[in-house]
DNA sequence: CCATCTTCCTTCGAAATCGAAGATAAAGCG
DNA sequence: CGCTTTATCTTCGATTTCGAAGGAAGATGG
């Protein structure tokens, strides 16, 4: 399993690859339009790709009044990336070719609270075992990249202050995993995954907000089609102070935290409190869509919380569509009063074309996410 | 006083003009850097530039331990631009060269409650006083831009539903203007305008949130280095709901907005409830200088509210740095409780870098930050 | 003062890019 | 079916950009 050799693609080639592998483009034509480059040194440079092995000819798309475009497609032996989605009891690892779509997924049950080289060594066997038994033969790795649940310092790739991830702050997982793979590397927040992977499936949509909401609450943002990261901790939103009767201290040690009253963790304990057990977030969804009373206005109750945050986020940013994913998402009382509480209360210039939607990306957006990032890092 | 002939510019040293006009680079090592483009190619079209005059080198600046560079300016004979910064009472007035450099700046009463056509006659007439008194015979105005004190849409240079702007709403702006200049025409909000003006001032920090802290509240947003639009509405945080005892109805409908208490304008509501009479958002600031307890504790509750709005934003976007800008930053009081609230709540991983500051870019950063966008459309 | 280093800027042949014109392939239509 | 229209893709000479090498101008340090 080699797989060392760098991929040589600079400049114009570079971003034309990158063009056809995120599906911006399918023909010569669409990558004049889209690169801005002229059509004829498009043609040259995507010749010359053809002729490395990297893109494909693929039978020839749908016309649009004119002569057919000659479709264009990553090679399937152009290379591998190996992606993960951590969680904190289950991770969804897979293996993606370079234009990002998978081969193989596969969710694992794992414990993070392990620790951080426990974790990783375990995500690398499980990465090599998933090659060995899918990878076609003599196609080469060319990235791995991870999703985490907790802030992750973009520069250094280290896991920064996590709330719920005992022993990894300030672990260095990039260069953990680097040093088992000399490859681009990249490792991400799991709510920036699935924002960046929400993403390819919102075209048009240039500014989104892409919430996660499990058992924690994080929130993915892009701007202008790309990802934010501030200082690497945008997008939280779970230690907002929320306007509530009751007090309840949350762990970071303020009071009344989102995260405290909305979180999927947070709607356990409350049922539990109920005597209602519950052992993940999606038994929550199971209650609700039985009808259980207890469970629906508790989800209701998170909606309306999470909703009111959104209000301010949503007049500041004013961004193109709200996108709500994990695995409460499934929860219709969740969505319903999340628009209820955002419609109400923000301008009307600001929702007039806003979207609430529930994922379009489907279970592997993430990873799809990773594959996304991980490309820029791959094509030179 | 023509100024017909466009500006002529196209592709490189289009680039290279804006990146000396806009003060990022002011020799040809720099622009090399700065660009991209290899050194070479920078010589060759700044010697075109030089000779077309819209360049002029102009003595050299200070070595960093080799050659001194040869500066290089945006010619003085190169083009005007015609800028203001609409108030509801007061306007600012001036003409900038076309690196942005003010050459006269006036500030004149005015009232936009008499309606746009008539306050837009009364800026075109104003900057064609301006233009006969001040602008240097033979140098074409280039562009005219204006900040509004509401919400602008970005493609059609239409007033959307302002709060305070009576008859205005929908009002073509950029149309109207157009109609009298036949040049390109910047119609912004003001809280924009600030914001990409402040950001000349913050080298470095790439990401930006400008508070204008006047009669209203306004925000500008700068993500990435660039004015984030979002739809047009980016920005507001007037209307969101403050933590509050009592209960105060906005004019926009709701209950409790961030504007009822936090605002220049209610705050002279609150201090005329009290029997001291105001004028002007800066009485109120005369007024915590002089010490009238007062004036401060209503400063210091609203510093307070907007700084509880901020822990929100700044969580979520993680910016660089929290600019205070408007005629009530100059109150000690404001800047200090928006501080506490935001370093008492905020994340952390969000404030560890964060900084909060007054204004850096003085009276005119708004105007400055119109001539920097006309920029981008004056050079094609 | 002179050698050496650093930075800035230019020269010039090689390489990449452009743009106009044409070749290719299909849809639409009488 | 041939004709026009539309769109895709290629060819080729002109233009732009690059990069390596070198010259210019000042800093540094003996």
């Amino acid at each position: 399993m080699s797989g060392k050799e760098r991929l040589l693609v600079r400049g114009a080639q570079g971003d034309l690859l990158r063009l056809v592998a995120t599906g911006h483009a399918e023909s010569r034509a669409q990558l004049a339009r889209v690169s801005g480059l002229a059509a004829s040194s498009v043609s040259l440079r995507v010749e010359e790709l053809i002729d490395t092995g990297l893109l494909v000819e693929e039978g020839s798309g749908t016309s649009s009044g004119g002569r057919r475009p000659r479709r264009l497609r990553v090679s399937p032996t152009a290379g591998l990336l190996a992606v993960a989605d951590l969680g904190a009891h289950h991770a969804r690892l897979g293996l993606l070719d370079l234009s990002g779509v998978p081969l193989v997924v596969e969710e694992r049950a794992c414990d993070i609270a392990l620790g951080p080289e426990a974790t990783l060594d375990w995500m690398a066997a499980a990465f090599d075992e998933l090659l060995l038994a899918h990878g076609p033969a003599g196609v080469p790795l060319r990235g791995v990249g991870t999703g985490i649940p907790g802030p992750v310092d973009p520069g250094s790739g280290r896991v920064v202050s996590p709330s719920r991830m005992p022993g990894w702050n300030n672990f260095p997982v990039a260069e953990h995993l680097g040093a088992h793979y000399d490859l681009p590397v990249l490792v991400e927040n799991d709510a920036n995954l699935l924002a960046v992977g929400e993403a390819r499936s919102w075209p048009g949509f240039d500014n989104l907000m892409v919430l996660k909401a499990g058992s924690g609450i994080g929130c993915g943002v892009i701007v202008d089609g790309r990802l934010h990261r501030g200082r690497g901790a945008a997008g939280d939103i779970s230690h907002v102070r929320v306007r509530t009767d009751s007090s309840t201290m949350c762990s970071c040690g303020h009071p009344d935290c989102l995260e405290a009253y909305a979180s999927g963790a947070a709607l356990m304990d409350a049922l539990s409190g109920l005597g209602i057990a519950t052992r993940r977030p999606a038994d929550v969804v199971a209650l609700v869509e039985d009808g259980v009373p207890e469970a629906t206005a508790l989800v209701r109750n998170a909606g309306r919380l999470i909703g009111e945050v959104l209000t301010v986020l949503v007049n500041f940013l004013n961004p193109d569509a709200i996108v709500v994913g994990g695995s409460l998402s499934t929860a219709e009382p969740l969505i319903s009063s999340i628009r209820a509480a955002v419609y109400e209360r923000c301008l009307p210039l600001a929702t007039r074309d806003l979207e609430i939607a529930v994922t379009r990306g489907g279970p592997d957006a993430a990873l799809l996410g990773a594959g996304s990032l991980l490309l820029d890092a791959v094509l030179s």
